[in-house]
DNA sequence: CAAGCTAATAGTAATAGTTACTATTAACTC
DNA sequence: GAGTTAATAGTAACTATTACTATTAGCTTG
């Protein structure tokens, strides 16, 4: 099994800096749109295929929202606040590795990454 | 504002009593299927109309997947395991309301529900 | 319990997010 | 510099879900 050899591409190293410089949480159209300022020909298919490569590598983190996927710059342990009106993901932390490895050992379940979303309505949407 | 009347169909019963009887965390497709077996003509339409209605009022959950939605009839909490191998879902217990309460007084967000995502291989992948 | 109102349905068309395909380009190896 | 093939732009295809429309059937009222 060879290992497969990546390429470098401008419009792959692109991507992942229009990703990684927002805390957004952008779906594809939004990191499609915002490539093309710097890249104006750069098609929409290359967009999700880097997308899906970064994933794979490591590089970016995938979340799935109600009708999308989105994507996410930070990659250490973190989890999200979804408001349930303006639609907005909000970074949180809370869940500790010690309460999953906890759970590990009374399961039979290896456990590889978890994930604690919340939900509710964030302050500026309370506010108004 | 009326309250909104919502009929009696036959339709929606059996399609809850579907979500209801298995452990699956099935699919739309998936209900579409077996809900045919009682109604033979059922659309998919109806299928996906009253999972929508089904999940507003409360009955069912709705739960998001890698490129679909899938639902559950066990509507008290709980969180999940998801194994990345054969794509199956397993209900845990893991996070109580005082790990939410707590990080509520925290911060500037309205918790309204909150689910713990585990993904990993289960049992019966690690053992072949 | 028949008439009227309209929620719900079956069947189908449309939409949206994503993936697949293909000829061409360009990054890396030697 | 030539050869190999990963990556690209552009477009077609796919799939889960929603929208549309004529028809059916729960529920209310007299
Ligand atoms: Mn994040
Ligand atoms: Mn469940
Ligand atoms: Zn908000
Ligand atoms: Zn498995």
């Amino acid at each position: 099994m060879e290992a497969i050899k990546q390429r470098y591409s401008k419009q792959r190293e692109t991507i992942l800096e229009v990703v990684q410089s927002t805390l957004v949480h952008p779906n594809a159209d939004w990191i499609y749109k915002e490539t093309r300022k710097r890249i104006p020909n750069i098609s929409l298919g290359t967009v999700y295929r880097n997308l899906n490569q970064l994933v794979e590598t490591g590089r970016i983190i995938k979340l799935k929202d109600e009708s999308m996927v989105r994507y996410d710059g930070n990659i250490g342990h973190h989890d999200h606040f979804r408001c349930a009106v303006c639609g907005k993901w909000y970074d949180v932390e809370m869940i500790d590795q010690a309460i999953i490895k906890s759970f590990a050992e009374k399961h039979d379940f290896q456990v590889e990454s978890f994930h604690l979303e919340l939900e509710g309505t964030c302050k500026s949407c309370l506010n108004s």
